[in-house]
DNA sequence: TATTGTTATACTCTATAACTATA
DNA sequence: TATAGTTATAGAGTATAACAATA
């Protein structure tokens, strides 16, 4: 008998896990703070509380994430220029390149897992992920709201 | 311009991670031990030893989660029968009837998932991600032996 | 009065190393 | 001597609540 696709699909998330938490395993950082550099990346320099947003994580988290990644010389805490209040938490220009370098390494993997399906099989399977993706989107929205 | 598969699968990943957690938020349940659950479950009464390699966690951790799932009441100690320095860790009657529910939901959520695919589009999907999840397996084992 | 970030406190997951009781 | 599990210790990630400085 074969697997369910969500197990498939299960499957494939642990190995995503796996194959990142190695990817930077070695250089000291770890899953939540690369995704913290990754939405700095995005973002541009934000406000402590704009991060805890973004990445859907309490205040307090962020500054510990912070306060890692500022010893590790990935991020810099700059000042608010008009609330004094805040500070500006921006990407070293060494973690820039990092990050773009994990960019392409991405897309490099994107690749290499298209090269993985059979071409006729390509399209149906970008058609298919999307709508799981969106669907489940929508499941979990509706139980959020339902909270 | 549309997104790389490789983050809708990230997207997914993420998706299922937020929709597990919240299926067992107010249950006491934390994903780890639900994971050594599911375990028990396949597995039927465990030495911790069998257990940690198991989950591909260290023996010490066992002993954190049994403890814990032992305090809500979802497993069980008792002796090994031959070997006095060993314990089989077992589910707990009303674990098996939790477990058993949360199968079902899993049945049903694998139903939900083909739905939300084009009906021409399910069988090429099915090859797609079984060959993306072997496609996978294969790069995290070569990394690993590359450690 | 509301917001930004931090200190205080606590819990879970994780690991390694040392130790105890048994094999 | 080797194995099963626990104690000891440590660090990361997470949360809430109280508090200071500022808006």
């Amino acid at each position: 008998m074969n697997p369910l696709l969500l197990d498939r699909l299960l499957q494939i998330a642990e190995l995503f896990q796996k194959d990142m938490a190695r990817a930077f395993d070695g250089t000291g950082l770890t899953p939540a703070r690369v995704h913290l550099l990754w939405v700095l990346q995005h973002a541009g320099p934000s406000t402590q509380q704009a991060l805890a947003k973004l990445c859907a994580v309490s205040p307090r988290n962020i500054t510990g994430l912070v306060d890692g990644l500022e010893s590790s010389g990935h991020v810099r805490r700059t000042p608010h220029p008009t609330d004094r209040r805040a500070v500006l938490v921006e990407l070293t220009p060494s973690a820039v390149t990092t990050m773009t370098r994990m960019q392409q390494e991405h897309v490099e993997l994107n690749e290499t897992l298209i090269s993985a399906i059979a071409p006729e099989d390509r399209d149906a399977v970008e058609r298919g992920v999307t709508a799981l993706a969106e669907h489940l989107a929508v499941l979990v929205a509706e139980a959020e709201s339902a909270t």
